[in-house]
RNA sequence: GCGGAUGUGGCGUAAUUGGUAGCCGCGCUAGACUUAGGAUCUAGUGCCGAGAGGCGUAGGAGUUCGAGUCUCCUCAUCCGCACCA
């Protein structure tokens, strides 16, 4: 018997339970370090391979920073709201807290089969009320909270209160969803509903009417983060345009922090670069244009203020509010048509047809504040609504959606920037000179837009500004299974709970779906008002409320006073090291970092960034295994021999090839109809083509965990996932190399033990030679653990142990290091080890073997010997010879003599330690 | 279209600072042992060539004594964004 992995995991397992191993506590002299992962959605189908890749590598760095002295916290919890235990419990009535609770069950058992470090007393859901009180109690701080534009940060609302109560918006410095514009009598003289709804043009949570994601299918709105390619993400079902009043979270006011921000996380260069295209920060300016004999004004963004002599038209998108007002009665019927036409058509039909110019004419003009010109004002599809103002000026010449709209529509060309040919297309360079420009003539394009602005600014028409792409974050879900909105309203207004009523329980309702007036769940629940009567808000808040300051409460899980207790969270600080899905770039990384800010700024935590170190872990693809039936057959033909007919291709289940070769028994009772299947061979054997597709369960291409660790043992399947490759790749799982690693584990357990399995290590002193494996080990995998390179250092571990396997090495001052090196990798193992080796503590709290050079110190350097770059030989020369000695007696050496083949060399490059190339 | 990344044997990959390209593993070949197996061990395995040797890191050019690594161009693949004014 060798060694057995299934009794030594399940044992050392509940001895790290029995002996709480992985709790933690805060160590006040003890440098602390926090590893965290993305938290999993516990989803029905359980773990497939590709979980725990990150994990598993957040799981080494850990254990490993751990024996190096830090205080690491490393918990795991549930991000247990969401769509699809809901759309479970639509369909089966079961209410989704019980799906959820099974869903968890197993996915904690599998993790545990993994022989992860976690602290799981520290373990929450996201549906737990103890834990959602805290999401309840930060949406309460941020409706009590503006955004002061003049010190960037959030500030009590109460001081804005008192702001316009004595000057107005006179001097406000506050990020707002429209400016507005009064006097503090005119303020004090409103009434309380009246002040509560201005107050939400402020609050950064704040109601509003607004163009939302709604999806029909899930019967709710979503964030555009959640809207891919027009379908939503989560069941890829149509999603439309609609204005509703929602939640929204002014995260557009921390844009410019968001953007700063990430210049001092460690994060891979393009998640932040995605980041950077998401939050969209451009220069430009504001300008107010007259409307012709009308009093209106029309508002524009635009980042070529140097263009402003190249106008030819206006553009408005169909949702604006001036449209109606400025609208020439000749014009009304179709402008009507038009704009009725747009703002029904789904994102799918707007984006698959963004090539195709729409738009109609208003029959206004707006005048040119600069040469008094008049100026048509149209409506287009291609100008949207959530960016800038919803209103362009139109520079055909230098733009070339505005260029294709002009040829459509045959509207004047009038180039402004000199350089291109505008009858062939639009000119858009940001380096150029300024013609038939005016004031600004001769000028370079940036020197322009400078005077321009200058102009502007004296007109008081408008004035030099930022504009962002990122938009503020619909907050509302019209669903059931998440948290309720410490909300109620009073005249149509809402206010928030007193933080005493927290947490708002989320109620029980007779069914999951939507009111026969359309309104969502929470209003089947009986009573869902407040102890005065006054009804509550009936929506509940997305999957990013959960995930958003999760990493908070696991600093201080248990706490009922407060999120987090001001001395956990300055011993914790931030999350040192972050592993997750690089898919979470846009969602969760931006909100959670938004979330984060606003309670640095209103002092809950000490650090402006939650995630110092991001990691994003690649893709597991699956490797589909497919099989070739010859058509109107049962007959299947073998892969290199199905040219030779007409085959259909089918997917076969992964588990019944082996090295891609059919196992056929299997495959005849995989599926009735293939009972009485026959085979066209070759070598005897059936050879299976293979795919790279995602892995799912209908594709048969599905790796489950549990069936590896049963085979080779959970720490086989840690150090496998590991050796695939760098951690941040995507890569096909293939199930073949795990023999390799399983191999290796062997190997490593034989060191400890003799031919009949004894364990058998002897206390003689090591060679010079045994020290010099263990310290450059020690070297390599502590070099390795620190750049994340895992795959490498499971290399290093084989190479050792081949090498001492060589030497037949047993000695206790070799194999005691080496058990604790590995730890980390493959946890059970070490402790079966370490404990054979007659430790009784756990090797998780050994301390990493202290690396020393002097066992590397080498007496002699083999060096190449290169002629004109091209290596043809080696010498040995003592490690401290000379450059001058190396050089004489090379070239006394009698091969090196051959290939100079009597010529002699132009000169001689040697490079100590490194390389001898003589140039010919 | 824009932005980012990647490209090395049959396969996954390695080469940390410009210094012997292919470590480690899979697969494959041959052999040993064996109650035949999806076990273990030994040797070999980039390509061409009998050999000497030649070629070789997507392709092309360049810098350098020396390039997988640096520069420029081209191609391919993947990811993100995409009427963002």
């Amino acid at each position: 018997m060798e060694y057995n992995f299934t009794d030594v995991e399940k044992r050392w397992q509940q001895y790290w339970k029995d002996h709480h191993i992985y709790h933690v506590d805060e160590i006040e002299n003890r440098p602390k370090f926090y590893v965290l992962d993305m938290f999993p959605y516990p989803s029905g189908a359980g773990l497939h391979v590709g979980h725990p890749l990150g994990y598993i590598a957040s799981d080494i760095y850990a254990r490993y920073k751990r024996q190096k002295g830090f205080n690491v916290l490393h918990p795991m919890g549930y991000d247990a709201f969401g769509l699809p235990a809901e759309q479970y419990a639509i369909q089966t009535g079961q209410h989704p807290a019980i799906t959820t609770k099974q869903n968890i069950t197993r996915y904690r058992e599998q993790l545990d089969k993994i022989g992860f470090s976690f602290d799981w007393d520290r373990e929450f859901k996201t549906s737990d009320p103890d834990y959602y009180k805290w999401t309840q109690w930060v949406f309460i701080q941020l409706f009590n909270h503006y955004y002061c534009t003049k010190c960037q940060k959030a500030k009590p609302i109460a001081e804005l209160q008192q702001h316009l109560a004595t000057q107005g918006t006179n001097e406000l410095h506050a990020a707002q969803s429209k400016p507005l514009s009064f006097t503090a009598d005119e303020w004090n003289a409103k009434t309380e509903t009246e002040q509560q709804n201005i107050l939400l043009n402020y609050r950064l949570a704040y109601l509003a009417d607004s163009w939302v994601n709604w999806c029909p299918k899930l019967g709710t709105v979503l964030a555009n983060d959640e809207v891919v390619n027009g379908v939503s993400e989560r069941g890829g079902f149509p999603v439309e345009r609609k204005l509703m009043k929602q939640w929204i979270l002014r995260v557009s006011a921390y844009a410019d922090r968001l953007l700063k921000g990430l210049e001092t996380v460690e994060w891979s260069e393009s998640i932040k670069e995605i980041q950077r295209n998401w939050i969209g920060r451009s220069e430009g300016a504001f300008i107010r244009f007259q409307i012709d004999d009308k009093p209106a004004t029309l508002d524009v963004f635009t980042t070529r203020p140097d263009t402003i002599f190249g106008v030819s038209f206006m553009v408005m998108c169909p949702e604006h509010a001036l449209i109606e007002q400025i609208t020439t009665a000749e014009q009304k019927a179709e402008v009507d048509s038009y704009v009725f036409w747009a703002r029904n058509r789904t994102e799918t039909e707007r984006q698959t047809e963004v090539k195709k110019v729409s738009g109609v004419f208003t029959g206004a003009y707006a005048i040119n504040p600069f040469n008094g010109e008049k100026i048509p004002i149209w409506v287009a599809e291609y100008v949207l609504s959530g960016y800038g103002t919803g209103g362009i000026m139109a520079v055909p010449a230098h733009d070339s959606r505005d260029y294709a709209f002009a040829k459509h529509f045959n509207l004047p060309i009038r180039e402004v920037i000199a350089g291109g040919d505008i009858t062939k297309e639009a000119f858009e360079t940001k380096e150029g000179t300024c013609i038939n420009s005016d004031f600004i003539n001769d000028l370079p394009v940036k020197e322009g837009a400078k005077k321009v602005i200058e102009k502007v600014i004296s007109l008081g028409i408008g004035y030099g500004t930022v504009n962002y792409r990122l938009r503020d974050a619909i907050f509302s879900r019209q669903r059931y299974w998440g948290e309720p909105f410490p909300v109620y309203y009073k005249n149509g207004v809402p206010y928030v709970l007193p933080e005493e009523e927290l947490p708002l329980l989320l109620p029980e309702v007779d069914k999951y779906l939507p009111t026969e007036t359309g309104e969502p769940p929470l209003a089947r629940a009986e009573n869902w008002k407040t102890k005065e009567g006054y009804p509550l808000e009936s929506s509940t808040m997305p999957g990013f409320a959960g995930s958003s300051g999760y990493y908070l409460r696991y600093m201080d899980p248990h706490n009922p006073n407060e999120l987090v207790s001001k001395k956990k969270n300055e011993y914790w600080q931030n999350v040192d090291l972050y592993v997750g899905g690089a898919e979470h770039a846009t969602g969760h990384l931006i909100y959670s970092r938004f979330w984060n800010k606003f309670l640095f700024d209103i002092n809950i935590v000490c650090k402006d960034e939650p995630y110092k170190k991001l990691i994003n872990q690649g893709m597991i693809q699956g490797r589909t295994n497919f099989v070739y039936r010859i058509i109107n057959t049962n007959r299947f033909v073998s892969f290199g021999l199905k040219d030779d007919y007409e085959v259909t291709p089918i997917r076969v289940d992964v588990n019944i090839v082996h090295n891609d070769i059919l196992d056929i028994e299997a495959f005849k009772h995989w599926r009735p109809e293939f009972l009485d299947a026959d085979f066209i061979l070759e070598d005897g054997k059936y050879v299976c083509g293979w795919e790279v597709e995602k892995m799912s369960k209908s594709k048969y291409n599905v790796q489950n965990p549990d069936d590896l660790i049963e085979r080779y043992g959970a720490d086989t399947l840690r150090m496998y996932e590991m050796f695939l490759g760098p951690v941040e790749l995507s890569k096909p799982w293939d199930t073949n190399g795990i023999e390799g690693v399983f191999r290796f584990i062997k190997k490593f357990w034989r060191l400890y033990h003799d031919k009949e399995n004894n364990f058998a290590v002897c206390d003689d002193e090591p060679t010079a030679e045994e020290y010099r494996i263990l310290h450059k080990t020690i070297k390599k995998i502590e070099e390795d653990n620190e750049r994340f390179s895992f795959n490498t250092a499971v290399s290093a571990f084989m190479i050792s142990v081949n090498e001492l396997t060589d030497l037949k090495c047993n000695k206790r001052k070799i194999l005691e290091p080496m058990s604790i090196l590995i730890s980390a990798y493959a946890p059970h193992l070490a402790e079966e080890l370490w404990h054979l080796l007659g430790n009784t503590d756990s090797v998780v709290t050994a301390d990493f073997p202290a690396f020393v050079a002097d066992y590397l110190v080498e007496t002699s350097t083999k060096y190449p010997v290169s002629f004109n770059g091209k290596t043809r030989l080696q010498r040995v020369f003592p490690a401290d010879m000379s450059v001058k000695d190396i050089e004489n007696e090379i070239l006394k050496d009698s091969e090196v003599i051959k290939w100079l083949d009597g010529k002699s060399p132009r000169k001689i490059i040697i490079v100590p330690k490194k390389i001898i190339n003589i140039v010919i």
